[in-house]
DNA sequence: CACACCCTACTTTTT
DNA sequence: GTAGGGTGTG
């Protein structure tokens, strides 16, 4: 981040300019700050923040709302280096924790009980696909996604379900009922998916004025982050919390041309119409880029410019105009791959520049599959920032089930998963007869199995008797003033010594399963290290952080290039950003260009958020071909290149045809026309500086012990160097040596 | 009812 | 290439 302020900085104006300042001193009524990207949005919102404490406002009336868990992290952090200790901390937190937190107290209000749970979008689509069953709709006639999609589009927009377009197909297979059956479900498993935590806390604010006004008591002051990513449903939820005819102390800041979450149901009209929704509000737009030279920032506004439907701001910098835009165009993902890799060993060896100065944007989060391996191959440290992977993998997600029933034993997605696992003589048969008597008796499964039905044959029903008894003691133990980590411990006993029973009499995936025991014990070392960090916190709480936190929210900082998709890398920067796949289907992509011209308007934002992260080198790549599953497409260069004016542009030069592999690097060939391959320079004279094996003592660092990382699991120091940032070199096992950015990882007892 | 194996459809972005 | 569904066997 730029302009870093300070700490204890006395004067909170000083080294804003004139737009900034008017943004952090303006004081009657709504506020709308239109700031570019680089603008030093963060730090007006801060400052804004810190002079109101200063003026004697207790922070804990202050609410500041953000998109993502990362950008909540930061701007908690710097708020607090400004005003650390003076005062209560304001609330920060994504809409989506913020709503959630008020739902637990409200929850009886709603038919759920305190501890309910957060539904995401597997556990919405296992609902679907037992409602479908259900109903007598085949899964084959309508997809569940979609039904999901409707839903969410529904909720996001501000309607309940019922009121969904529900896909023709369903219509057509007789499925009407589906939504009313959906929320049926939900209700029975005391659960909320990710929309109703929005919706839910409008449509209370709206119904009960008591409970807004007892908000707005608690809130007076509301700061909203990357106002154009929010839905119609978040715009309810804040006009109830700030009612326009009170002339709020709301503070909106976003930026039209970085809106990139319409296909989640975001709409940007609420940016556009802040002043007919807010009538009276401030305006402030900051145009001055902080972040990127000159030809970047250019070729960025001359891309999005080509966008008919904007407020329409144009970014200026001072920062001089720096290197053009590098074009560059290759045969394949293979040699554009290597290409990015050489260049980034050949840029860290040249330029003064750590792995962590790279980041490698990405369309899509699959790109990525060939740069893993040229970086590895060139020995240059690269991790792709990646979304909820470990979470999602199928032993964790059975582990996260018996937890959740600890808690909440009528969350039936995962007393469906749960009861499989390990698999204990209730199949589907049975399954579908205990659903069926559920859903009659208007109980969840949980409560159902306690008197099942004679339709469940007489093994089944031993079984589930068993496994009820289980929950039982399971909840018993977690509603006790044990630790949570032993409760943990407790309740997945039974599924991890089955596991390990399992994974010794398997001849040939024996690896496999113990890789799945480990990635079990990995979550309750996660959990272990929660609950050291938050002794106060229950069970539930680490649960809902589970499912409102995602891997990407960790800031990808440190000594190993980020490879990240455009999406998750919104507002962070580096100085060298390479953005691979500008091709025609891919960026524009092929699916986006199918919703016409909003889509491809979309995508032309999604660019120039891509380019506006780079700060001194920015390179556009693209290649002829490229293979998707089992087809490869010839592939024309992205129109958006075609969009940078020449000027910006580093002169483009052919690359040489495709070597025969073997070869190995640089079959890109040459960029420059200085004759000279990659490959014979970056080869020979790059001997990698970055990290030293020596037994370096950093705080309480150091070679020989064990730590915990929370992907790759357990490895033994072997190499700690200090910089900036303490970096680790570590054997993980199973895993391999690999650098770590030392804040990543924890000590960790050893084996 | 569980598991192994085969086949297909699939990849946009994520709170 | 692979995850998840569908099918057949023990």
């Amino acid at each position: 981040m730029p302009n870093s302020p300070t700490p204890g900085a006395p004067d909170l104006l000083s080294g804003l300019n004139t737009a900034q300042r008017a943004a952090v001193t303006h004081h009657a009524g709504p506020l709308l700050v239109l700031a570019g990207a680089g603008s030093g949005k963060t730090r007006v919102v801060t400052h804004r923040i810190a002079l109101r404490l200063r003026e004697g406002l207790p922070g804990h009336h202050v609410l500041a709302l953000t998109f993502t868990n990362k950008a909540a992290a930061e701007m908690r952090a710097r708020v607090d280096a400004l005003v650390g200790g003076s005062t209560t901390l304001p609330t920060v937190g994504t809409f989506h924790a913020t709503s959630a937190r008020l739902l637990r107290q409200w929850a009886p209000r709603i038919g759920r009980s305190a501890s309910f749970t957060i539904y995401d979008d597997d556990d919405q689509i296992a609902t679907i696909k037992r409602v479908l069953k259900a109903q007598g709709v085949g899964e084959k006639s309508v997809k569940p996604s979609e039904v999901r999609e409707a839903f969410d589009r529904a909720k996001n927009e501000g309607r309940l379900p019922e009121a969904a377009d529900l896909p023709p197909t369903l219509l057509a297979a007789g499925g009407a009922g589906v939504a009313e059956a959906y929320e049926a479900e939900l209700l029975r498993s005391n659960a909320l998916d990710f929309g109703d935590l929005i919706l839910r806390v409008a449509q209370l604010l709206e119904r009960e004025p008591e409970l807004a006004a007892q908000l707005r008591r608690r809130w007076p002051v509301v700061l909203v982050d990357e106002f154009q990513d929010t839905n119609p449903a978040q715009l309810r939820w804040l006009r109830a919390l700030s009612p326009p005819e009170t002339q709020p102390d709301l503070t909106v800041v976003g930026d039209d041309d970085q809106a990139i979450y319409g296909w989640r149901g975001a709409d940007v009209r609420n940016m556009l119409a802040f002043e007919q929704t807010w009538p009276g509000a401030c305006v402030v737009r900051l145009e001055q880029n902080y972040r990127s030279t000159g030809h970047i920032l250019a070729a960025a506004n001359a891309v999005v410019a080509h966008n008919a439907e904007r407020l329409g701001k144009t970014l200026f910098t001072d920062a001089g105009d720096g290197h053009r835009v590098e074009v560059e165009a290759f045969d394949s993902p293979r040699d554009e791959a290597r290409w990015v890799a050489g260049r980034v060993r050949a840029l860290c060896r040249d330029e003064a520049l750590g792995p962590g100065d790279f980041a490698v944007l990405l369309r899509t989060a699959a790109l990525s599959l060939d740069l893993e391996e040229a970086f590895r191959a060139v020995g240059v440290p690269a991790v792709q920032v990646r979304g909820r992977s470990f979470y999602e993998r199928a032993e964790v997600r059975d582990a996260l089930a018996w937890l959740r029933l600890a808690v909440n034993p009528h969350d039936d997605v995962a007393f469906q998963r749960a009861v499989g696992a390990p698999p204990r003589g209730v199949g589907d048969t049975s399954l579908d007869a205990l659903s069926k008597a559920a859903a009659e008796a208007q109980l969840s499964l949980y409560s159902r199995a306690l008197m099942p039905p004679t339709s469940v044959k007489a093994k089944a029903r031993s079984a589930l008797s068993t496994f009820s008894g289980l929950l039982d003691a399971h909840r018993a133990l977690a509603s006790s003033h044990t630790p949570v980590s032993q409760v943990a411990q407790t309740v997945l006993a039974p599924l991890l010594d089955a596991m390990r029973a399992h994974a010794l009499t398997a001849r040939d995936r024996r690896e496999e399963l113990s890789q799945r025991v480990e990635n079990v014990e990995r979550l309750v070392v996660a959990l272990r290290e929660f609950s050291r960090e938050q002794p106060e916190a229950s069970l539930e709480a680490w649960l809902e952080r589970v499912k409102l936190v995602s891997d990407a929210d960790a800031v990808p900082e440190g000594a190993a290039v980020s490879m990240l998709t455009v999406h998750a890398a919104k507002g962070l920067e580096f100085p060298v950003c390479f953005v691979i796949g500008f091709e025609e289907g891919t960026f524009p992509h092929a699916r986006a260009l199918r919703d016409g011209e909003a889509g491809l308007d979309e995508e032309r934002r999604l660019a120039y958020v891509a380019m506006t992260r780079a700060r001194q080198r920015l390179t556009l790549s693209w290649c002829r071909e490229r293979r998707t599953f089992t087809e490869t497409h010839h592939c024309a260069p992205s129109r958006f290149i075609g969009e940078v004016p020449r000027d910006h542009i580093e002169a483009r030069v052919e690359p040489e045809p495709i070597r025969p592999a073997g070869r190995a690097f640089g079959a890109a060939g040459r960029s420059r026309g200085d004759g000279q391959t990659r490959r014979s320079r970056d080869a020979d004279l790059y001997a990698d500086p970055v990290y030293d094996d020596e037994a370096g003592v950093d705080g309480h660092w150091r070679v020989g012990m064990w730590v915990w990382h929370g992907d790759l699991g357990r490895g033994r120091v072997v190499g700690v160097s200090r910089g900036v940032r303490t970096t680790l070199q570590v054997e993980f096992e199973g895993v391999g040596r690999r650098s770590v950015i030392a804040s990543w990882v924890s000590p960790y007892d050893g084996p």
